[in-house]
DNA sequence: GGGTGCTATCTGTCTAGACAATTTTCGGTC
DNA sequence: GACCGAAAATTGTCTAGACAGATAGCACCC
């Protein structure tokens, strides 16, 4: 092992041990011979495999050894994290084809989420959202006008629609309300995720709500338990003793 | 300080020093400073240090010293607004009609999940849970045997199965790991949940940790989502400077 | 054959330092 | 007074072990 100077040991050598993760729940050299191999150590091995428990690729069983989790297996960048900064930071990694972007009338049950006057206008954005897999998510997105005005056909595509929001007003999202249930595939919307007509998807609508309460967007969207899996870690709020 | 026996050191000076923590953006005592005062060895009182951080009270700054942060309370990196308590609380309107409770073998990719050697014996539970409106959820959850041992058939029917756990054991939940699918109904589960065969269905696989990281309990559920909304509320978590 | 206890293996915790890198402080120089 | 450099303080990284606790495998005894 020739270490690269000015980079931490116990970095490269955790980089080395991730490149080299394979299947999941698989037995990892232990660290005695861990230390063998890089040359160093316990403690410094023990600091690298800290790192990647850190991660999540990796558990610790004493007395047993230590194992890699299935977060290896190569979609473990596409997870949604539960937060909502974690939801938005979908943008990064996938993007979304624009199928309409336009100005209509809000139907009732749209608008009562959004708190809009019967009858209202508003935008209404259709779009499919990619990753490299392929298509994975279909969504419908509802704004109030006023938070529309501000938007380029370039922020929906290139960002998340939340970050392209906060970017282009005064507007802070703060909390997200969600409903999900399982619905059969609409002919079109199977069309656009490639999967066959009344197959099961995901369908979840969401409304956002701003620092002061009010919701800013509602998104309805259809989308693909396999294609894009759908994980969530909620920790729990913290009762001190 | 008198150390009691049994517990690491460096979580019983995380204790103290967690509860000595007052404003935000204070300097604490320098790492040289707590050796004195707590009489271990640096190492101790960085990996002290490293618990704090970890949850994102503390923040360091090379030369400059350790900080306390806002947090006040919960992890910031992942706040989600009553989750697991509200999922929890379901046991207060709901009732788990149970259909079997047996000792088998651990299928290999929930022995993963649950991280027990592959060929383990583990606890199988399988229920359906009833509202007034109804049955809406299918429950198959599968515990390892030193958490089942603890439980009776009396906690399983009347609250929810974590409520039991931590009420009967030491053992206290501390995130939950989820991923959501759509599928079709299974002959035998659409029977129980009163719906034709083939309709779509929630699916969801949950993986519950205690405390210390350990995987406590998991479970997969089949639910309507018509009968019973599945709705969560994400908060965003502040952001640290 | 079946349990029982020993032993080897492995991770968990901890010691007592060393040197490096970063930042602040302070004194000296111009 | 302004600037610069040295020194001090602080965290970052790392060594080379020690002992404890948990687990699994194996030989042994009944």
């Amino acid at each position: 092992m020739n270490y690269r100077p000015g980079i931490p040991r116990y970095l490269q050598i955790a980089d080395a041990i991730r490149r080299d993760l394979r299947g999941e729940g698989e037995r990892i050299a232990s660290e005695h011979s861990l230390c063998a191999r890089f040359e160093v150590s316990r403690p410094t091995i023990r600091q690298a495999l800290d790192v990647l428990v850190q991660e999540g690729r990796l558990y610790r069983h004493a007395g047993r050894g230590t194992f890699s989790t299935a977060a290896n297996g190569g979609d473990s960048r596409l997870r949604v994290i539960g937060s909502i900064d974690d939801m938005m930071a979908l943008g990064d990694e996938t993007w979304l084809k624009l199928i309409s972007h336009e100005t209509v009338t809000v139907p009732a049950n749209i608008a009562q989420a959004l708190r809009l006057p019967p009858g209202s206008k508003g935008t209404r954005i259709v779009g499919v959202r990619h990753a490299e897999s392929g298509p994975f998510q279909h969504v419908t997105v509802w704004l109030p006008s006023p938070i529309a005005l501000a938007l380029s056909d370039e922020d929906l595509s290139k960002t998340s629609l939340i970050a392209a929001i906060e970017r282009q007003s005064e507007v802070r999202i703060k909390t997200l309300e969600q409903v999900a249930d399982a619905v059969l595939a609409p002919r079109q919307v199977a069309e656009l995720l490639q999967v066959r007509p009344r197959s099961p998807l995901l369908m979840f609508e969401r409304t956002y709500y701003a620092t002061n309460g009010e919701p800013v967007e509602h998104a309805v969207t259809y989308q693909t338990g396999r294609r894009y899996p759908y994980r969530v870690v909620l920790a729990r709020a913290e009762r001190r003793s």
